[in-house]
Order: structure tokens, then sequence, then C-alpha cells
DNA sequence: CTGTTGATGCAAATCAATTGCATTTGGTGG
DNA sequence: CCACCAAATGCAATTGATTTGCATCAACAG
């Protein structure tokens, strides 16, 4: 562990969703406001990082709830729109919660050793799907991209 | 099942690594030249498109072998730099022969209906390593991006 | 030909994620 | 406040990809 990695966000989110937008977004999907939900959701909105589901599980104050209910209502969650996932490559989903009206398309440079993510909002693969579509007749288009490589703190780690 | 997706390859690998430059790269690496070693790299040889251990497994003529032996070869494979692994974030790994002085760095647009893949050789995210490793301090960056959408056979099924 | 080392088969184990099912609970209309 | 229905949950079992322990085999170097 190292220690909250203050520093590593470069896109910070301005508008973080308040309690009462989420639980008017989960009313309008006809979806109950249970208290695993609110612990959830006020777990995500804490952090601005991708979590997993794991990572949710754990963090969960006060209310404690079965991890496959994590799963499930992430699975929810991310239908409704209201949290996108993302895929490392390591084989475990991570998820953010995301602002209404925001699609939260962006990407990631993740620390190949201690796994610090920041966020890069530059997205040159946008320009191409337009491109991509007319070349192979595909539609639909969209795209996952992620950036790997070694943080400042674990190259002088190395060094010492 | 469609057919063969022969025009769906976009990037054709002009130089096909051949059987005896293969067996001398096992050589350099002191891995032993075996039957299933040799039947696993005739299947990806005969095949340009990114296949699963399953797929490989599948494939092999002639020659059998456990399954967990194909696992075995195509992760010794991968660390040799031999085949390149890839994700298309649907929880199954790829893989690529890759021909010697060749890194295999290209991406996919893979259709999210029959997962037909054209290879895409455009790369913009490569420009922008350099930025990010001098913006964020990190290092040994690399990149993973993969395009989805609808292909254009399973576009008209749609709509028949 | 023979020993050493890597390779293989087979079964069991991991690990993330999903699911069946019985039970509980939020939200709604009385 | 009460009754009802759909959604949600806990728990255990399952799925599916991938890995691993272990005993046996087979390359290949000398």
């Amino acid at each position: 562990m190292k220690g909250p990695c203050s520093q590593h966000t470069h896109r910070h989110r301005l508008i973080q969703p308040s309690l009462t937008d989420l639980t008017a977004q989960l009313r309008r999907n006809s979806r109950k406001i249970t208290a695993s939900r609110q612990a959830i959701l006020n777990v995500l909105r804490r952090h601005q990082h991708p979590l997993t589901n794991r990572e949710i599980h754990a963090a969960l104050a006060g209310f404690e709830c079965d991890l496959a209910t994590v799963y499930r209502n992430l699975n929810t969650l991310e239908e409704m729109g209201m949290v996108r996932r993302f895929d490392f490559g390591d084989g475990v989903a991570r998820f953010e919660l995301l602002t209404e009206g925001d699609d939260g398309h962006h990407h990631h440079l993740v620390c190949t050793r201690c796994s610090t993510v920041v966020e890069i909002e530059d997205c040159f693969p946008a320009e191409l799907e337009a491109a991509l579509a007319a070349r192979h007749g595909f539609t639909q288009i969209s795209h996952k991209l992620e950036f790997f490589g070694v943080c400042p703190e674990c190259r002088v780690q190395k060094l010492a």
C-alpha cells in the first residue's frame, strides 16, 4: 500500500453527483433505494479512482452486504448508466461513478507495479472512429484505451 | 458461426515466420521442440486472427495435447516474445504469432455481435506516450487500444 | 547411451463473476 | 396503517478461464 495518491489524479471531476441526484436517478429507473445501494454509491462518491467490486465491498462503512450484492448492484448501475466499467486487463473489473449527462469517456495511465491510476483526458482514437466506420463499414463504434507504465514512486523504489 | 472472414483482415502480415525460424527461436531460448509446440505454432501460422487457447486447442490437427499444455505454451511463447496477447475485454485471452523483430504492435476493430476482427494499423496513442511520460513522470509506457462496433454483416442481419 | 531439464497429462485448485432459490423489503395503492 | 408485488438480498452452489501440484515422459547435450 502506498499513501493516498492525492496528486495522481489528473482529471478532477468538477461535479460530484449529489446523493439526492443519485436517488432520483434510481427512482426514475424504478430501482429501490436500499441501504446497500446507498452505501455502495457513497463509497463510489468518496473515491475518484476506479474501484473493483471487492474494494467497494471492503470500503462499505457501517452497512455491510454480501459481495454478490455488490456485483449485482454494479451491473445494475452500469446498465442504468450511473457507473462506468473499466478493464485494465488484469481480469478484474473496475468502476467509476458518473455524473448525469457525462458519459465518463476517458482513459487511464496505470502503473504496472503498484497500480496507481492517473486519469487521461486525451483521446485521439475518437477522431479515428469515423474514419474506421467509413473504411470498414462498422457502425456504433467505440473504443477502449489504457496506458501502462512505471510511476515515479515505483521507479525510485527500484533504485533504492 | 460465419464463414471464413477472408476480406476482414485489413493488415496482412507480409512475412509469415517460417517453421525453421520458429524452431531456431525456441532453441535459442533453450526450449524443447516438442510435437505439441510445433502443432500449436502451425495453428498460429495458419491463422492471421487472434485465437483463444481453446480455439488453438480445437484447431490442433493430427497432434492432440492437453488444454493445460496449450495454456502453458502460450504463456511461454509470450514470454519469449513469439506471440502477442490481446484482450478484447470478454474475459478470454487471444494470441497472434509475431515475426522476429516485429513487436506486433497494432489494434483491432471487433464486432460486438459476431466477434469478427479487423486489424487496425493506425495508432495515434503512440504519439501520446512521450507526452504522458513527460507530464506524469511515468516510464516504460505502453498502451492497449481496441475498437468495438457492429460489422456490416451483423447490421444487415438485424434488418432481415 | 545416459543424465539433466524442460514438457506433458491429469486432476485439483484458484479466482472473478454469476445464478438459483428462499426470504426480505421498498414503494405503492388502498 | 395495511396488504401486495416487484425488486433486492443472503447464501450456497455453479460457471468458466486459467493455473498448479505432481508423477511421468521426452528432448537434447555430452
